[in-house]
RNA sequence: GGAGGGGUACCCAAGCGGUCAACGGGGGCAGACUGUAAAUCUGCUGGCUAUGCCUUCGUAGGUUCGAAUCCUACCCCCUCCA
């Protein structure tokens, strides 16, 4: 336990970038006890690949590491079986068992980038939903109403927009409130778009005389589209394994209005440090600029200053001088002696999925060789070629061809 | 169990016998402009051994010179009644 700091200054830590704190003063009391609290936090194994949406959450838990508290990783095997629906528009295919212990398994390997390891309690919710027979099921489902269930938001959209709902979809929440049953939880964190879960946790524990659990929610992080939320399905996340020039790439890409989210969310800055930086754009400052200052902060994180700095001459050098990357991946192609059409051999490499595509792309002028643009679909590569292939700003491959 | 509505490409959504590889919107991709941003404008957005051929409108059959469109059976979803 921080004994150095007060308990209005940890409060205000605590609270800083987060969406909503129920209740606000039953945690200034929790504070007080001076005792460690017992932080709730729950993922799914569904996702092995922690992107940057994850971080929020994992940063505001490593900060209550930090101040002497027990963070419980909560990996629910159990209720990955079911399937989230929160935030859904539709159904989600369960899991199987080997892919959640698989995910699981993945998934402490890359929280330990963020999380303190020895500080760091994991438990499974299968460990206690196991022993669950199908009466202490129903006992617990039967604290629940489907009036109440149908508040929550997706539930009554799907249902508003005709969309199935399956019965056991209404288990999800219930087993998630569980939890904060057995795990005797004083505050669970999660993502705004969990709140009707933490708020079911409140009640079960109520009903179970227990002390409810303080519930904290946190902004889901945009993605790179700058509307949807951060998820793989999405697919506009930034990994946090990704390659250093990937994630400065990706980080530089995000529109200059969600730089600022960014900062707040994910930047260890100061408040007052990232308004300076605010106020350097307004008077003139190139948001690019600013942007690499992002990039640089976070990719040293995940890897280390040197690659953060090698990221960025590349990034440069790529995009503003024009030039093309060092590292383009080589392939290798076969091809008969009398060549291979350039189609193909966009295809076979893996620049474009299909040669329809290759034949749309040549056509709207985003190949190039060597720099050069061409325009002819039919060209015809010989044994021995060997030249740069780029497609659309991004996509290079070093293609040799041999016979 | 009964009645009705519905299943079209990544998503939404038109089409209801031929000119449909399928209107439109979203998303995505590409080009221009830029700061690899945003906004805006333009184009593309099934596959292939490629001026033609093949597959796709829930599934399987059928009618027809010809079906996403008509018929039959089946599967799935939704609503209302019980």
């Amino acid at each position: 336990m921080n004994i150095m700091i007060s308990s209005e200054e940890h409060f205000k830590e605590l609270s800083r970038g987060t969406d909503e704190i129920l209740i606000e003063k039953d945690l200034k009391d929790l504070l007080n006890l001076s005792r460690p609290l017992r932080i709730k936090v729950g993922f799914d194994p569904t996702a092995p690949d922690l992107h940057f949406g994850h971080t929020v959450l994992l940063n505001k838990m490593r900060q209550f590491q930090d101040f002497g508290h027990d963070v419980i990783f909560l990996i629910g095997d159990f209720t990955a079986l079911i399937g989230d629906p929160s935030g859904r528009s539709a159904l989600r295919p369960t899991l199987s068992k080997e892919e959640v212990v698989a995910n699981a398994t993945t998934y402490q390997d890359q929280v330990f980038k963020i999380l303190d390891r020895e500080k760091t309690i994991v438990e499974f919710n299968s460990v206690w939903m196991n022993k669950f027979d199908a009466s202490d099921l129903i006992k617990l489902v039967s604290k629940q109403t489907v009036a109440r269930m149908l508040e929550r938001d997706d539930f009554s959209k799907r249902y508003k927009s005709e969309k199935p709902i399956s019965i056991h979809e209404f288990i999800y929440p219930m087993v998630q409130a569980y939890d904060s049953v057995a795990l005797k939880s004083d505050i669970e964190l999660g993502g705004t778009d969990q709140k009707f879960n933490l708020l079911m946790g409140r009640q079960l524990q109520q009903s179970f005389d227990q002390e409810p659990q303080i519930i904290m929610t946190l902004p889901l992080l945009e993605g790179l589209d700058g509307g949807n939320k951060m998820s793989k399905s999405s697919n506009n996340f930034i990994g946090i394994t990704e390659p250093p020039k990937e994630m400065f790439g990706k980080i530089m890409s995000i529109s200059d209005s969600l730089m600022w989210t960014y900062f707040e969310l994910l930047s260890f800055k100061s408040i007052l440090e990232i308004d300076s930086l605010k106020n350097s754009v307004e008077s003139g400052a190139n948001p690019r600029d600013i942007k690499y200052k992002l990039a640089e902060e976070l990719v040293e994180r995940f890897h280390d200053i040197k690659s953060s700095k090698i990221a960025k001459k590349e990034f440069i050098d790529l995009f503003r001088k024009g030039s093309i990357p060092s590292n383009i991946p080589i392939c290798r192609l076969e091809s008969p002696s009398e060549g291979i059409g350039i189609r193909h051999l966009l295809k076979n490499s893996g620049l474009v999925s299909s040669s329809s595509e290759a034949i749309r792309m040549i056509k709207q002028g985003a190949v190039k060789i060597g720099g050069e643009n061409i325009d002819d679909y039919n060209l015809i590569f010989r044994p021995n070629f060997e030249g740069v292939f780029q497609v659309g700003k991004r996509r290079f491959k070093k293609i040799i061809i041999y016979k």
